[in-house]
DNA sequence: CTGAAAGCGCTAACAA
DNA sequence: TTGTTAGCGCTTTCAG
């Protein structure tokens, strides 16, 4: 095996020693042509580029950083609930936007409800030197992330806020868009309004629940307990609540759905029976086809760009070292009527 | 300022030499400790992690790799079209779970078919010394990958094939999808079909135009080229350009749409004419809420988890060091019937 | 304008 | 079982 100071490429890659070699000069001068840093002659830049590109060298990134201590990774990680998800795709795209303006890379990661996922991937990140994470949290306590933070980067919530911790965040008023959202079949005359919402330990669920049932005290009423079920997990399991509160004596007159996933099972539940013209939906998201279906489907809708960008700026002002106390950003959603949020009551 | 040897925490994180000092023994024990290595006693290991809790003490991965030269670095670079949009969402979804059973992290960004962005994106991830990168590409040539790949790590194409190198790629069979979902118009009667296409320069579009054309020349027949426009950029424009052809003496009685959003805009103006019901339409790509649009959709569907899951396969195979000559892995895309597809032709 | 030496945080290869 | 030394690829510091 040749030596140490073989300068072969032993099929690894070039570094910059290599390229110092080829082109006769020392390690710093490239380190300052790579760098683009002045106090070289044109004649010696030029030969180094030439070196460089002979040897296909490449920057060792990790190498940088590691020496100019403190300085940026120019990595930041966006840990969200599911990637195949159209919320999340949405919101790590405006974040994704907000890095490149900051010239930085984007680590991301799905924490699918898992509270150890969402710790080992925390960990993981940190261990990598982000120089800042987003995270869409499971419903638990945060306490944990306090001890992981100590000396970490700057972390922005969003979505869901921070439980037992103080930190940034960006999340949407879901008791506001939960109210709107009821109140819209109410002021129709609607007396009878069925509510579907998720997992109840995921705090965006129990706002909703919350506004559902506000909207309802508004006008001086209460929402019939049979109509009104947490915990449901999926678009399936939705469509068969729906099915069940149909077959009811008095069955509802109007549904309330509390999610994305919730709403189809709803819609499909209503298609099945024929009644998807005669029982009112407003649902919280949005779809992207969600104006093509019959009938168009009225939303509570979020800003996901918005939201998105919010995230983003707030987490590189950190990054840049602003240190004013937290900030919790929150976003007002809109109601979106469509037509099926609009079907009155019988009668 | 204190000397190089102050060891009080200077606002910076913990160092593996700052946790061996503080649980008194040497780097390399800590070493052993974080790492799991055997060859330390239980009493000593206790007092490590004692003071790596202490100090809050996370291991820098990126030193760690860089000495373990030629290491792995447990990250890889997913760089797409569009993180927003649901089959490069999906996509990404189906890597990253092939990526976490390799204890991978992933790097991701949206290249939106500019293809100075790509370049600049997959020099920033090698620099970044990925163990892989997995690409949808743009539609140019791609042989300027070929210099930056010298001894680089394994890159795998998806969606879209490599033009001017060798590389591994899982694509779907867009010829065939495209030729299965006009036969199966013409099969129903239709003989006045139309074909919306998106950009000429993606090969994908291309082979869908070709696909729309051999159905058509099994057949003996020929496309009337009125009927049949390529470059259409967006939904919007797909409901302009359906708008048009509605409009002519004798307008197509059957619509194939070559992109998801292409479909949507088909849908609209069929739906603003009413005559969504009269007119034919398949769409390539399916959406989440396509069975519940009226009339449903019927769609040619590629199976994007199996497509994601494929790639990630292929890339961690050849990041284990599978020296097989390229791949090119052709997903078979479905028609999925839903109604849309099913209207006979008028008469 | 250019270069030599030191060292970022960590692990490999050896000691002891 | 534990520790010492060297050095990954790079940038800083300080000298020429």
């Amino acid at each position: 095996m040749p030596g140490p100071s073989s300068l072969s490429s032993t099929g690894d890659r070039a570094t910059m020693r290599d390229v110092a070699t080829l082109a006769g000069v020392s390690l710093k001068t490239v380190s300052r042509v790579v760098n683009d840093e002045r106090g070289v002659s044109p004649e010696v830049r030029q030969r180094v580029s030439a070196a460089v590109v002979t040897l296909g060298y490449r920057p060792n990134h990790a190498a940088s950083t590691l020496r100019r201590r403190g300085a940026r990774t120019g990595l930041v990680g966006a840990l969200l609930q599911d990637l195949s998800n159209s919320f999340s795709g949405a919101l790590l795209r405006a974040i994704e936007d907000v890095a490149r303006e900051n010239r930085t890379a984007v680590l991301t990661a799905s924490i699918d409800e898992e509270v150890d996922r969402e710790r080992d991937l925390v960990r993981d990140l940190l261990g990598r030197q982000v120089d800042g994470l987003v995270l869409m949290p499971t419903g638990r306590d945060h306490a944990y992330l306090g001890e992981e933070l100590r000396a970490g980067p700057p972390v922005v919530f969003v979505d869901r806020p921070p439980r037992g911790l103080e930190a940034d965040a960006v999340t949407v008023d879901n008791v506001l868009g939960a109210r709107r959202g009821t109140e819209h079949l109410l002021a129709q005359g609607h007396r009878r309004v069925a509510g579907l919402f998720h997992l109840p330990g995921v705090l965006t669920a129990q706002d909703r629940v919350t506004g559902f049932t506000a909207a309802h005290a508004d006008r001086g009423m209460q929402p019939d307990p049979r109509l009104v079920v947490t915990g449901v997990p999926s678009s399936v399991e939705a469509a068969r609540v729906v099915g069940e509160m149909l077959a009811l004596d008095d069955p509802p007159t109007a549904i309330f759905a509390g999610r994305n996933n919730l709403s189809t099972g709803a819609i499909r539940a209503l298609a099945e029976r024929g009644v998807q013209h005669r029982v009112a939906l407003v649902g919280f998201d949005d779809y992207p086809l969600a104006d093509l279906v019959d009938p168009p489907l009225t939303v509570v809708k979020q800003n996901v760009p918005r939201i998105g960008r919010a995230v983003g700026e707030l987490l590189f002002a950190r990054v840049a070292g602003d240190p004013s106390p937290p900030r919790h950003l929150v976003v007002e959603p809109t109601l979106v009527p469509r037509g099926s949020g609009e079907i009155p009551p019988p009668g």
